[in-house]
DNA sequence: TTGTATGCGTTATCAC
DNA sequence: GTGATAACGCATACAA
């Protein structure tokens, strides 16, 4: 690998005018200028942006923690992130992050270890103890950006969609589908954002003179759509559910079709997140569109503003979109 | 954030200690090891990963070249090769690589520019120009592991799986339901693996005595699977097909279920990958599996043997295996 | 067992 | 316009 050094000897001009060269803005005089550009054509110089880092104090490199990238949930975000990155020359660094306890720490020292520029957390529930060691970020004043999720008394720089919207959407949209027995299935309802959407979800349908009661709100973990899950729905006179997760609700779409129901008609199936395989479903599905790819743009433009110091820790809130198939 | 030379000042020791006790082999003596230990603690020292670069002339950062990352087949290889780095203390940096003629340059340049230790190319098409830009990688001895892709007449380190094996399996077990009649759907016909694909399926036939003509070997650009493409299978009278692609033969299966075709009595169907999706579709699709992770992680271990130097450029290649479901 | 001194490749502050 | 020279934070050859 060529140096300054050695394309400042071959062009005979000091180090110094070789860095200027490169660094375009200052002006060399017309023939300087054409010796330095040979020797660096000659010589096959390429940058070393390790040593730029050091002297600069500053790398371009952005890291994306998340929980697993083989989701495409994530990787649709992440889709996003990367394109504004690239735009604005910035690497794009991905931590997997499976909740470990123990490798909170581990994984917040390797980002300061190796300067990133920026962090983007992607689905970190607020529930964890993982946001007392982001204090530690704060104090070397490394900016970072929550993307999906709230994050309760902290004031940090969050984005994400209006989960409550999101909730009433699907409410709104299974009422107009003259569904008046409503259910919800859902993950963790610990999680501040699904809090959100139950709420959204149940508060809408009081509007509309619907009791929707515990005993509709399903936890995901804790069944399989087999035929009992299925009788039980029936019994229950269920007519609409709604499904906080894509792939929940193909599940569930399935089930719905292996035991014979009619998709929308018994029971229509809204779910979450625009995938393609909301489109290779039978039947398609419905489903609230959180903009994905979209949400990864904006938290990684959020993300550049804040390292450019123009933006502080602000709050960003998506609108969601329903998108009408033909599961309800 | 506190430097080595901080840290030595509080100790009261050299800078050379310090940077000692934290390499760990050297031995200290114990009243100095508790002293710099006191320091290190004290002033919250964090090591500096680019000062240590530049120094080393080597980074712990793996770069992962890709086509698109929010694609279930290239995020599970990733999430494969994610693991072993983690566990081997390596840093994974994405590219998103959309062949784009002029960028391949800039890619490669960006990997050199930050002294990546190794790249991982996924799914780079042997037909690009692009082989002829990574020979520039070979000059610099940037090592580097192309997956998925078989590249011709070169001596790269390769691993993929064995293609034309996938395709006998495919051929053998529609045989074995009793089908004859075969057909395929499969993307460009000049890459080099899905030659291998098609290959494999129609001499496998061939031994068979079952004759796969060119009108059976579907692009599948060019084909939507509505009712005019269904009933064109009819006529042919296939009875059995396989997709080399997951969201294809789902998009297929639904395709066939629109139209009231029976599956997989009348037609059969095998897909590739085994991703939740083939678990989803109805009936269950059945799957050559090519096992992604695992594919990325023996090329991320491939990678790290080659950076250690303990292993030149070598092909390894993967036994692909069916798994059989409801759609055949 | 510990310290001194040098350099990794670059940018930046001075001079001239 | 251009050139010395000093950092950036660390690792290491060589001394002591």
């Amino acid at each position: 690998m060529a140096t300054l050094k050695e394309i400042a000897e071959k062009a005979n001009v000091s180090i110094c005018t070789v860095s200027r060269y490169l660094s375009k803005n200052s002006n060399l005089k017309q023939a300087t200028e054409e010796k330095v550009k040979k020797a660096i054509e000659e010589l096959n110089y390429i940058p070393n942006n390790v040593a730029r880092s050091l002297k600069t104090r500053r790398t371009n490199n952005i890291a994306v923690v998340l929980p697993k990238i083989n989701n495409l949930y994530y990787s649709e975000i992440t889709s996003g992130i990367s394109e504004v990155l690239k735009k604005h020359h910035y690497n794009l660094f991905i931590v997997e992050f499976e909740h470990h306890r123990d490798e909170e720490g581990e994984i917040l020292l390797t980002l300061l270890e190796n300067m990133m520029a920026g962090v983007i957390f992607l689905g970190l529930s607020g529930d964890t103890s993982f946001h007392e060691s982001v204090a530690m970020l704060q104090q070397h004043h490394l900016p970072f950006v929550y993307a999906n999720r709230m994050i309760p008394d902290k004031e940090y720089s969050l984005i994400y969609p209006d989960y409550r919207q999101a909730g009433e959407l699907a409410t709104e949209h299974l009422v107009s589908q003259g569904k008046r027995h409503l259910a919800m299935i859902t993950q963790s309802v610990s999680r501040l954002d699904l809090q959100q959407h139950i709420g959204g979800f149940i508060g809408k349908a009081q509007e509309y003179g619907i009791e929707v009661g515990e005993h509709q709100i399903f936890r995901q973990e804790e069944h399989v759509f087999d035929q009992e899950f299925i009788h039980g729905l029936r019994q229950k006179k269920i007519d609409g559910i709604f499904a906080t997760n894509e792939m929940t609700a193909l599940s569930l779409l399935k089930g719905l079709l292996n035991q014979g129901v009619k998709v929308p008609e018994e029971i229509a199936v809204i779910g979450f997140g625009n995938s393609l395989l909301g489109t290779l479903a039978t039947p398609e599905l419905t489903t609230i569109d959180l903009q994905n790819a979209k949400l990864g743009s904006l938290s990684a433009e959020k993300l550049l503003r804040q390292i450019d110091g123009v933006e502080g820790d602000t709050i960003t809130i998506l609108k969601p979109h329903i998108i009408v198939r033909k599961s309800s």
